[in-house]
DNA sequence: ACTTGGTTCGAACGATCGTTCGAATTTGGG
DNA sequence: CCCAAATTCGAACGATCGTTCGAACCAAGT
């Protein structure tokens, strides 16, 4: 029980040409889950086939299958790094800010620009966010609680500091809906950068819970 | 054109029993059509066989392609039918109102009432909405179109009587996310009733679009 | 040159997929 | 009661599914 509890394959490194920062193994299989999810974005999980995975990813069946044991892993390895990745973003981002609407600005912005810059990571994501059994699903499903918990505390914040009324559960709800909903939609061609639909989303949704919100239900 | 344009078997009708206005193969075919809305609720279009069918609907394997040709007509059956009928409830209600504010309300709680009284369906509408090949495909892309057009149309009156000042197309497609965004999340032991929420969204959504957008970009 | 350990592959496993077909069963009108 | 039409079913079709296994390949160390 030497090493450490970082997992993933932390055997000999730092010792190569200084190319890259990961054992060649864990390139590969980056490689991999590249390839994979762009077919889980157009096939959908269980609508895409190992073979479809080999066909794209230019390795053979059983070849994949050295890097992960189950198709089931495989989501999970793109669900929990996707997932991951965009939770250490956001936090960064927060550190530099304090005011309230400009922190629930930067989630969204943070949320936005990470959707249309890895939007076949996030539809898989958003969109094959049941299928995971057991221990799979509980993992994501704490990230996925810690990144709401986040975006509640945020408006909570908002609402003490503007002595707003209304309900968060429902506001955050909303918010993720219109968020997510854009990879249904979003044409590169047609509509503006994620900098752009954040401005506008932002206006919509900030406005919307804090113009007047002071008077209901006052007890 | 002496028959309406309901479609859908108008064989032999009103003769028998008046139980129900409907042929016995109709009535079969929609009962089978409520459990394979569940089943594809669970377990994705993909994800759910043949067999998965025939054990939930009480009906053997090759019985069921008595009613319908391929899996694939089957889940065209069902987006055609959830569609149409809830623009045909919408056109009614909207009758009836010309406030543009109160409009886009009653369209918000219309879908929003549908949505979770009928929530298994509005699902397998929302989340198996590319599965579809082709002519099938096209002829839900066309209601599916007409229903967007709809809610352009309600926001551009919107726009045209406080002269305000945003993109339809994002407020539009912002609004279809927060609303279908519930299948996710809705849970009926902790979360209000359709009305409730409705009016929640609308006060975000409303108060979003029109506190204060008259300023912005006046050229 | 030979060994070694990490990597890749062809071939096949049993299971399950969507669909078909002919026979059996049920139904309703004469 | 009988016949024809409507309905249901068991059994099987070939195709494809996720996964496995042992052999081949490759790079690097001695």
């Amino acid at each position: 029980m030497g090493s450490p509890a970082t997992a993933t394959r932390i055997t000999a490194r730092r010792h190569r040409t200084t190319t890259v920062p990961a054992t060649r193994h864990d390139r590969r299989l980056a490689e991999i889950l590249v390839h994979a999810t762009d077919v889980f974005c157009q096939k959908g999980y269980a609508g895409a086939s190992m073979r479809d995975l080999s066909r794209e990813s230019g390795m053979s069946l059983a070849g994949l299958y050295y890097y992960f044991e189950s198709k089931e892993r495989l989501l999970y390895l793109i669900q929990k790094h996707t997932f991951t990745t965009i939770v250490q973003g956001l936090k960064a981002r927060l550190q530099s800010v304090n005011d309230p609407e400009e922190r629930i600005r930067i989630f969204i912005v943070n949320h936005l620009e990470y959707f249309l810059a890895n939007q076949a990571a996030m539809k898989v994501l958003s969109h094959e966010a049941e299928v995971l059994k057991n221990g799979f699903a509980a993992e994501v499903a704490a990230i996925k609680r810690e990144y709401y918990r986040i975006c509640v505390g945020l408006l909570d914040d908002l609402k003490r500091e503007r002595d707003l009324r209304f309900s968060t559960r429902i506001a955050v709800l909303s918010l993720f809906g219109m968020m997510n909903w854009i990879y249904t939609w979003h044409n590169p061609r047609v509509d503006a950068d994620a900098a752009s639909i954040a401005r506008e989303m932002g206006d919509v949704f900030l406005r919307g819970v804090t113009a007047g919100a002071k008077a209901r239900k006052e007890r």
